[in-house]
DNA sequence: TACGGGAGTAGAACGGTGTTCGTTTCTGCT
DNA sequence: AGCAGAAACGAACACCGTTCTACTCCCGTA
């Protein structure tokens, strides 16, 4: 029996490496056989230059010159296509040998890699949050910030506790910064954009609402980068530690 | 002229409290005419029944015995429906007076109740992340936490970035929530749902994943709302406060 | 009192989505 | 050479959000 796809997709989440799937079919004729790299390939190139939304099963058949219905001999469904996506992005994230002399920016480090490649491709944080935590490749990068941590002599518990919320984060903020940015992309309404009208917005709003009136500075300055940094590093502090570890 | 569903989107953000519509139409021979509130509560009740995923224009409309074309007279679109639920489930969360003494359990509260509302209908944090943060409803409940926050002594410019952290984790937080849940309700695959099969699972892991493993028990324990005050309370014990408060 | 305009309702349809069915086409092996 | 079987594909299904257009009924005005 060949593997399916469904036996591939229930491997991803064991151990063992896959098999390099010999070639057959009439894909001699093709200029490019239609594999799961492939797919996997062009479906990122989509995403970069259209962003997630963009990507459908048609559109993503149409750029590998064939019908919607050939990408499900190699994918399961979009789901499916969504596990390899989040697969292949967390296999790029390079993880540091632990130092537990450098621990915070280690941490810091991975997590600004890691909210580099969601940015890269707008709007797959989407699929990131529905992916299943079991997927081998998440679970290597959890496993190297779960390291990290540890290094820092951080109780067991608390570790492993802070890593999901860490990656947790990283997703919410990736994906918030993704629809804010097609948002204000698509400028069809009359919409908040800039800065300043933000701080006219909240200027002019009831007296209800006196500390956000007050502060509206304050809520409206920074850069994304500048809050993603700020909220990591709140988290991160607020760690308590049992080692000796700076 | 007439306030058309446009007008009335661009009306909820800005000050000012709506008028109550007069009824027109041949809506007396229904038993029911359709309102935005009458849509807004049978979307409610679909998502309590069935989930945020089967909320479709052509599900509630038969829900309301119409057709779908009949809710656009009410609502701009279905973006603008989400953003109408969103508004009433912040609408309902009730906001305590900022006591300087138990400013941290305040936050907690606010917070949790907003993931019990979120957690209540499920899947709609979707619909919150993707909300535009100018409704006013929502600013009510930033407004509310910003008092508290403040009250507790916490500088300004600290106290304005933690609200936004701290919004956009409980919103993350529910949004994994229920889709975990719902991958467990439709239990398709021999999916991962028990504990214990975490655990088999993370044992069973090759020896590039020397802390998952030995830790499995750590990275498996606790039910999510234990996760859930664990990250909430790291991120408040980790601001900074100037003040006096506890 | 008669009437016309307009708001609310609704059926049908458009373009799009993910997915499946049945068939065709080609390969590597016997 | 012939065949089993895997890959590719065109067409179709069910569903989605949304729009077009016609229709119905109420109300203010003449």
């Amino acid at each position: 029996m060949s593997p399916t796809p469904q036996e591939r997709r229930a491997a991803r989440h064991q151990a063992g490496p896959d098999k390099p799937a010999v070639r057959r079919g009439p894909s001699g004729g093709r200029k490019k056989p239609i594999t799961v790299d492939a797919i996997v390939s062009t479906a990122f190139a989509i995403i970069e230059a259209e962003g997630y939304e963009a990507l459908t099963m048609r559109r993503l058949a149409v750029a590998l010159e064939t019908g919607p219905s050939s990408l499900y001999a190699h994918v399961v469904n979009k789901e499916d296509l969504d596990e390899l996506l989040i697969g292949r992005l967390c296999a790029e994230i390079e993880l540091p040998e632990p130092d537990p002399s450098r621990w915070r920016e280690q941490l810091v480090g991975v997590c600004t890699r890691l909210r580099d490649q969601y940015l890269r491709y707008p709007g797959i944080s989407r699929a990131a949050l529905a992916a299943a935590p079991s997927n081998l490749d998440t679970l290597r990068v959890s496993e190297g910030l779960l390291a990290i941590v540890l290094a820092g002599g951080v109780e067991p518990q608390v570790a492993a506790w802070a890593v999901d919320s860490l990656t947790l984060y990283v997703n919410a903020h990736t994906l918030e910064v993704s629809v804010a940015n097609s948002r204000l992309r698509r400028a069809d309404d009359g919409w908040v954009v800039s800065r300043d009208d933000m701080l006219r917005r909240f200027a002019a709003l009831p007296e209800t609402f006196p500390h956000t009136r007050r502060y509206a500075a304050q809520l409206t300055a920074g850069t994304t980068a500048d809050r993603f940094h700020f909220t990591i590093n709140l988290m991160i502090d607020g760690l308590p530690r049992t080692g000796q570890a700076t």
